[in-house]
DNA sequence: ATCTAACTACGAATTCTTTAGTAGCTAATA
DNA sequence: TATTAGCTACTAAAGAATTCGTAGTTAGAT
């Protein structure tokens, strides 16, 4: 038998993602040169744009001879998404605890934590 | 070609491992039971524990006639784990960003924003 | 000593993810 | 109009995740 589809988006696709997300729109030629040198095949990146769009995280449309990918979901929703994701999984949705957890990560500074504490009182 | 493997716990290894950092350590048995009706077959569980020792997420030793599984990394250690991926995958290691996009999330109440904020504060 | 119930070990099957080669189409150009 | 450069479509392949069947082992009961 099998696994479940992710709900979240995977490595590779995020990564596609983190192309259109800062250029907007782009043909996969766009996508590749983006990338560092190397990293996928021309073709790799068709065809994880094919998925994408299966998937609904992007469209296209042929503009001159090439097909043109823009995002349907953006990064805002994608981190809403992936944050929803944790609370439910791993932190019995209780952002309280992930928030713990993020003030004790070993890669917060303390200089972070002062910005964080600025920040939420500023939310007001 | 192929991927890359998972630097963090997959679905299931996660929902097994929820059994173990409740219990503290657990047969197969115990395990196939504390899930939900039907979840999973034995040999199943069985499969995934031994898959999960191989990534050494936990050890078991023979206690009577059965295996005694135990964890080896604990809830905390893995949601600290989680939440280094996020922010490096998601949110450009900005611990900043991961909070802003938590006090928008639709699931979060004014109620939790308070304690949140509270909590922030208490935090020195 | 044998039988049997309880476990484990091993391997197969299926889907997802990721990567990439190649055939084939199309528009611009010589 | 025939070439060809630039794209896309299709196909393949292999590792990872997930699920489970079955053979084999072993400890305890008869």
């Amino acid at each position: 038998m099998a696994r479940r589809k992710s709900e979240t988006l995977t490595e590779v696709e995020l990564e596609l993602m983190d192309v259109l997300w800062d250029k907007g729109a782009a043909s996969v030629t766009d996508i590749v040169e983006a990338l560092p040198e190397e990293r996928l095949a021309y073709s790799s990146v068709l065809t994880m744009m094919r998925i994408l769009e299966q998937k609904g995280y992007v469209t296209h449309e042929k503009e001159g001879r090439a097909f043109i990918y823009r995002p349907l979901v953006n990064r805002r929703e994608a981190q809403q998404s992936v944050i929803g994701y944790l609370l439910r999984r791993f932190f019995d949705n209780s952002p309280e605890q992930l928030v713990v957890n993020l003030l004790e990560h070993e890669n917060l500074g303390p200089r972070d934590v002062k910005r964080l504490k600025k920040m939420i009182s500023d939310s007001e």
